[in-house]
DNA sequence: TTAGGGTTAG
């Protein structure tokens, strides 16, 4: 049946409609139910199917339209994600029928949505002005929209402590609003409270609780709560053990994660995701692995998964290997997902063709600032730092807001292009306009942007003048600059700095010998040899890769790859004629530093 | 006849 036939079937101006009369009586669980009910089933029926639209079309041609009614329709709108329909029928309904708490949870969770504070602070006068904050559901859902649209855990906090009789829901949703916040420590203060007051452990909050840990980085926490959920028999709840999985993954270990996977009886496409993503780095062959055998299992891959695996792609680098993925993500109509996109344009430039990176980048219809990261990145990575450059300006007038991110990926492409008064005004925009308060990785860009235009002096001040202690990486960014401008003295003076933070390294000891070298300082240079040999710890050596026929071929210098080694060095005499066909003297000292 | 919390990415 059609949901118009439907719909003319219900109408009370049609024959076949079931009339209410007065004698109708509706205690009885035989007595016919009145047409409002009726009605409402209907659209609850067309809501759960997802015939939103359908249900709209019978809820308009309603004659009487109750609360019930009314609460059903913006709670389908919610749980279909379209919460500004949620939100403009709660205004409707407001100048006819008296709202209840149903109707309050429900448009609630459409701020949340909505991310709409001002919206949810009214529809908190609102329920409050009705008399409905003591209901546990309006409650919980109120400090769960305060949680959500607000930049810190106060207005929740203070709901919370107003709840008389707290259930399971309303700790739940307290921990999740720190955690998902990213205050994993005020998650696990409230998970303790919670212990302490004796609320029921159940699975909701246990999850959520082993996320907490994760977020922290708290092994010792996350194996107890771990051990708890054997004690609890949770070890068969799926969410339970997805949580349990990306615990070990990110602080513990991957084998460990292994052997917890290995023991699911049962798992869904999360679990698959997150052993992925857990491998995605390290490992991206095991990645790929999982991936093929989550399809062998009867799973259908989604949009997380395939970010996952688009990544290691772009971690093993192979460009025919990308575009099989690729193929993957077209067959199942995932190409617009953003999350994906993003991903491609970072996999597509990691193999090589920033041509395929550009063409994702371009096709896609809604952008956010990892997009235009990514092709940043992409663009510096390949040498086009100017057109990196462009895209910053590009983005930002496009109304995205930059975060810090965004301001490594544009530091680093003005760095690389010699871009530097260009760069510096990136600087300040990002600490005055943006009021973003820079890092270790932001100083150590800026140092870098100085130190290769040689403007050491500035880098100097800049260091000094840090608001915290420059890390190994700012000093290394000094000391490399110091090395490729041949300026001795305050090149020991940063790797004195750099052997203070992180003792013991025999890259910095090198970088040292190599000043010295470039400086003629023999007797310096010899000493910081006989210190290097004496360690004997090896710097490690950077890596150069070449895909050949679908396989990666990976060498460093000084490697004997048998019979190809003279192709290798074939190679780089033509290089070394191009560089020398376009007025370049290459600096052959450093590659004699990495054969020692 | 209408309402609630947890897990995966960048």
């Amino acid at each position: 049946m059609t949901s118009r036939k439907l719909i003319h079937n219900m109408n009370p101006r049609f024959p076949n409609f079931l009339p209410l009369s007065s004698s109708t009586h509706f205690s009885s669980p035989f007595a016919p139910k009145p047409p409002s009910v009726l009605a409402t089933n209907v659209i609850k029926s067309y809501l759960e199917a997802g015939l939103v639209n359908d249900a709209r079309i019978l809820f308009d041609e309603m004659p009487d339209r109750d609360v019930v009614a009314w609460s059903a329709m913006i709670s389908g709108y919610t749980s279909r994600n379209r919460p500004a329909d949620a939100w403009a029928a709660f205004r409707d309904m407001l100048p006819d029928v008296r709202p209840n708490e149903f109707t309050f949870s429900s448009v609630l969770k459409a701020c949340k949505i909505m991310n709409s504070l001002p919206r949810g602070a009214m529809a908190h006068a609102l329920a409050l002005r009705h008399g409905f904050l003591g209901s546990i559901y309006v409650a919980n859902a109120l400090m769960d929209m305060y949680a959500a649209c607000c930049d810190d855990m106060n207005r929740a906090r203070a709901v919370f402590e107003e709840i008389g009789v707290k259930n399971s829901v309303t700790w739940t949703t307290l921990i999740a609003g720190y955690t998902h916040m990213g205050d994993g420590h005020g998650g696990l203060d409230v998970f303790r409270r919670m212990l302490l007051e004796e609320a029921e452990l159940n699975p909701f909050n246990v999850s959520i609780a082993i996320r907490a840990c994760t977020s922290i980085g708290s092994q010792a926490f996350g194996k107890q709560i771990h051990s708890t959920v054997f004690k609890h028999g949770f070890e068969t709840n799926i969410p339970v053990m997805n949580s349990v999985l990306d615990m070990y993954c990110r602080c513990i270990g991957l084998s460990d994660a292994d052997q917890s996977f290995g023991e699911m009886v049962e798992r869904d496409i999360i679990t698959w995701n997150t052993m992925i993503a857990g491998y995605e780095k390290s490992d991206p062959y095991k990645a790929l692995d999982l991936y093929s055998r989550l399809m062998l299992e009867g799973h259908v891959p989604n949009c997380f998964t395939f970010t996952s695996v688009v990544a290691a792609v772009a971690n093993i680098a192979i460009l025919g290997l990308g575009e099989q993925v690729r193929g993957g993500v077209v067959r199942r109509g995932l190409e617009d997902d953003m999350g994906v996109a993003n991903a491609l344009i970072d996999m597509y430039a990691k193999c090589g063709s920033i041509v395929s990176s550009c063409k994702i980048f371009k096709a896609m219809r809604c952008k956010n600032v990892v997009s235009w990261t990514s092709m940043m990145i992409g663009y510096g990575s390949h040498g086009h730092g100017k057109e990196a450059v462009a895209l910053f300006n590009k983005m930002v007038e496009s109304g995205v807001r930059p975060d810090r991110i965004v301001f490594v990926a544009v530091l680093n492409a003005c760095s690389h292009t010699g871009l530097v008064d260009e760069g510096l005004e990136y600087f300040k925009a990002m600490v005055y306009r943006y009021n973003i308060t820079p890092d270790q990785e932001i100083y150590g860009c800026v140092v870098d942007l100085l130190g290769r235009a040689g403007r050491l002096p500035e880098a100097y001040k800049l260091i000094e003048a840090m608001p915290f202690m420059p890390d190994e990486s700012v000093w290394g960014a000094f000391l490399g600059a110091c090395k490729a401008h041949k300026l001795t003295e305050l090149g020991s003076k940063a790797a004195r700095r750099v052997l203070d933070l992180r003792p013991g390294v025999a890259g910095t000891y090198l970088a040292l010998s190599s000043l010295y070298a470039a400086n003629g300082k023999w007797g310096d240079f010899a000493r910081m040899r006989k210190l290097l040999k004496g360690m004997g710890s090896k710097k490690e050596a950077g890596m150069s890769w070449i895909e050949v026929k679908n396989q990666i071929c990976s060498f460093v210098a000084g490697d004997k790859m048998g019979s190809h080694i003279d192709w290798v060095y074939e190679a780089v005499d033509t290089l070394g004629l191009h560089i020398k066909d376009a007025q370049y003297n290459p600096d052959l000292q450093c590659l004699e530093d990495d054969l020692e």
